[in-house]
DNA sequence: AGCACGCCGACT
DNA sequence: GTCGGCGTGCTC
């Protein structure tokens, strides 16, 4: 590959702000820059870290241009890093310059770490020998160098004898390379004994790694089933033929567990990216991935743009999570731009998940991606018993949410001194307040979405925007005392049923706005794991991959939510969800239980989630997607805008009809069907477009650009469609 | 994305 | 009379 360019007076840099194009800069007499080169260049006012780009320089006005302030010594972005920056660029139809953007978010790595001090000993004696300074010798005996507070600490005496030793020239300074984040890991440190489906499973993968080559694997098995265990097979395959791994997960900061057992497997730890590593970290792991020494990163979406130099595989585990898709600013979906990195690097890529995306199954089966199933042999002892409750048949108390069948349950649960685990996707006391009186619903004024209560807090918030108020005695409309009811129930609310139910239970509840952040929460799932609590009450960030083992009852409070919302894929998101929470029971071998409230006990998510049989589901989902051409089938591209009401949105939806009459599929989401997670931080309409080809889409979505409301930025835009059409 | 410029309300 | 809100425009 040639790297090297010829000496130019000028250069393409790309710099990290919404520019549809490199600018151009001046290289200075004796400047050496190739493609890649990671500068510093003057922008306006500031001074900002820009990569020089490929292409022949744009004719600028002289007067414009700037020179290159510095070159940074630092292993310049390779061509497949900056084709791949393109190719998301053009598929997310965002400005490159935004996905530059996001691998320059490590401004302090761009200069080399410094070298440290150490000491290392000379061929000189001490004056006088004492016991402290016997020990320093003696610990320092191997000639090798010593940081002077390492050397302290592991010879037990203070700096003093060092700094003594050190002045008589026993010690000498020495400058050492600083210290590797992480050790490497061992491809034979710990090899499993695999069962024999594992087996079949880790060699399809070692063989996919071994030839070289992209393709694209997606294995497919149970909680329980070993997943993990089969593509560490994998990423130790590509440790053996020297590559980099990155594995990304979808919410790293709270998978503790993951990096425990990667250490277990390889004896040491992966390198760690997430947006709360603290920066010096940041810092030193993006340092050391571009110059190779950090192996293996486990990470989370953002890892995809580290500048890795030798990346041979990415595994995407629970590749079906919604936290691959990023939505704000550049709107990706990390596990399609892994399939698309592993394109433009000609090397694998390992899918994973008991849950698989309707989109990687159509793959599997139209035989774009390999298909490694996992069966729930050995898992199935491990898995409990399903059952839905008809809350027709079995409606709860007056007040109350939860089922007689639930409460009854819960209590024999108790009484075998079991946990149990409620689980209900909403956190807060209860999603709507209203006025008796006068009929009054609280509404947030930002962004029109109604205000959720939060009873500890006393406040009135909003979940889309955060907005919060403190909840009022009196109803703003009429003035009426006393008379706001709360409507239906959050987390908060069925904490305070259960504790009318089992007063003397440890109850806990579990949801995002804990006090305390993820280190908090991290404490209080190890002491729910140590049995310090008897019912756990919790929104879906207990569903997460943690292992409670005297957990043996699950009740989903509310199986319905989350139907009902409009979005194309609420019943794949639905039977993920409830497969995973229901997944929490049952890692013990003891007999445990899972139950459904729901009214639409005959829904195919019900069916299947009670019966176990995810394959006549996921087949009845392909063929509904296929039906209403929805993705992967369809040619699903989402526009968002910032319109607050219907009526401008339905405006927007005009417009668009008008510029591209042969969108004849356009529909507008609004408020209540629009899946939340979709939306940014204002309240905003969703339109999503249908066309056969990429080409149209962008043709619809330009038109809407142009169409559309005048505001500048006001405009985003999701392309939701698998890349895999399109590579 | 930043950051400056610029034009209208409450105030040390 | 100033300080400061964020609307608009520009960055090689």
């Amino acid at each position: 590959m040639i790297e090297d360019s010829p000496f130019v007076a000028a250069a393409p840099v790309l710099v990290p702000m919404p520019a549809e194009r490199p600018y151009t800069y001046a290289v200075p007499a004796g400047m050496r820059v190739v493609p890649g080169s990671i500068v510093r260049v003057p922008l306006g006012p500031r001074q900002v870290a820009g990569i020089v780009w490929d292409g022949a320089v744009e004719q600028v006005d002289a007067r414009k241009l700037r020179p290159i302030e510095q070159v940074f010594d630092c292993p310049p972005i390779d061509r497949a890093m900056r084709r791949f920056v393109d190719w998301v660029a053009q598929y997310t139809l965002s400005p490159p310059g935004m996905v530059a953007r996001m691998l320059l978010r490590a401004p302090e790595a761009f200069d080399p770490e410094p070298w440290i001090e150490g000491l290392q000993r000379t061929l000189l004696v001490p004056d006088r020998m004492t016991d402290a300074r016997a020990r320093v010798l003696e610990t320092a005996e191997g000639g090798l160098a010593w940081t002077r507070s390492g050397l302290a600490h592991a010879a037990g005496v203070s700096a003093t004898v060092i700094e003594g030793l050190k002045a008589q020239g026993v010690f000498e300074t020495v400058m050492i390379p600083p210290r590797p984040v992480v050790a490497a890991p061992d491809p034979s440190y710990a090899v499993p004994e695999l069962m024999p489906d594992q087996n079949e499973a880790a060699s399809m993968l070692r063989a996919n790694v071994a030839a070289g080559e992209f393709n694209v694997a997606l294995l497919d098995g149970v909680t329980g089933s070993g997943k993990t265990e089969v593509y560490f097979e994998a990423v130790a395959a590509a440790l053996e033929q020297g590559s980099q791994v990155l594995i990304l997960l979808p919410e790293i900061a709270l998978t503790h567990a993951f990096l425990e057992r990667f250490q277990q497997r390889f004896g040491a730890k992966p390198g760690e990216w997430h947006s709360d590593l603290p920066p010096r970290m940041r810092e030193k792991v993006w340092r050391q991935v571009a110059e190779g020494g950090v192996r293996v990163v486990a990470g989370a979406r953002s890892a995809l743009f580290l500048p890795f130099r030798e990346l041979g595989l990415i595994v995407v585990d629970e590749e079906h999570d919604p936290a691959y898709k990023q939505e704000d600013r550049v709107f990706y979906n990390a596990r399609d731009m892994a399939v698309v990195r592993g394109h433009i690097g000609g090397f694998p890529v390992v899918l994973a998940s008991a849950t698989p995306s309707v989109e990687s199954r159509v793959n599997a089966s139209q035989g774009r991606y390999a298909r490694a199933v996992l069966s729930a042999r050995f898992a199935e002892a491990a898995l409990p018993d399903l059952k839905s409750i008809d809350m027709r048949r079995a409606p709860p108390a007056r007040g109350g949410f939860l089922s007689p069948v639930l409460i009854d349950h819960m209590r024999r649960t108790l009484e075998k001194k079991e946990q149990s685990l409620l689980f209900l996707n909403r956190r807060g006391y209860a999603p709507l307040t209203l006025c008796r009186v006068c009929g009054h619903r609280f509404g947030c004024p930002v962004c029109s979405a109604w205000l959720v209560e939060h009873r500890f807090r006393g406040q009135l918030v909003c979940h889309h925007c955060g907005h919060n108020e403190r909840r009022p005695e009196a109803c703003p409309e009429c003035g009426t005392l006393d008379h706001l009811v709360a409507c239906g129930p959050g987390v908060e609310r069925i904490a305070e049923e259960v504790v009318t139910h089992f007063p003397d239970a440890r109850t806990i509840v579990l949801s995002s706005d804990i006090m305390g952040g993820v280190r908090r929460l991290r404490l209080e799932l190890e002491a729910i794991a140590n049995g310090e609590a008897d019912i756990v009450i919790g929104t879906q960030l207990v569903a997460k991959g943690h292992n409670f083992p005297n957990m043996t009852l699950v009740g989903v409070v509310d199986a319905d939510l989350g139907l009902a919302n409009g979005d194309p894929r609420a019943a794949e998101r639905t039977f993920q969800l409830l497969s995973q929470v229901t997944g929490r029971a049952g890692r013990t071998g003891k007999k445990s239980l899972g139950l459904l409230q729901t009214f639409q006990p005959d829904h195919p998510v019900m069916r299947a989630i009670v019966s176990g049989d995810a394959e006549s589901f996921y087949q009845r989902e392909i063929s509904e997607r296929e039906r209403a051409a929805l993705p992967p089938f369809g040619r699903l591209a989402g526009v968002i805008v910032s319109a607050v009401t219907r009526a401008e949105a339905e405006g927007h939806a005009r417009g668009l009809r008008r510029a591209a009459p042969e969108a004849s599929d356009l529909f507008v989401l609004g408020p209540a069907e629009a899946p939340l997670s979709l939306l940014g931080g204002r309240h905003r309409f969703r339109l999503l477009i249908q066309g056969e080809r990429r080409a149209d889409m962008q043709g619809f979505i330009r038109a809407m650009l142009a169409n559309g409301p005048k505001q500048r930025g006001s405009v985003r835009v999701q392309v939701d469609i698998d890349p895999q059409s399109f590579l």
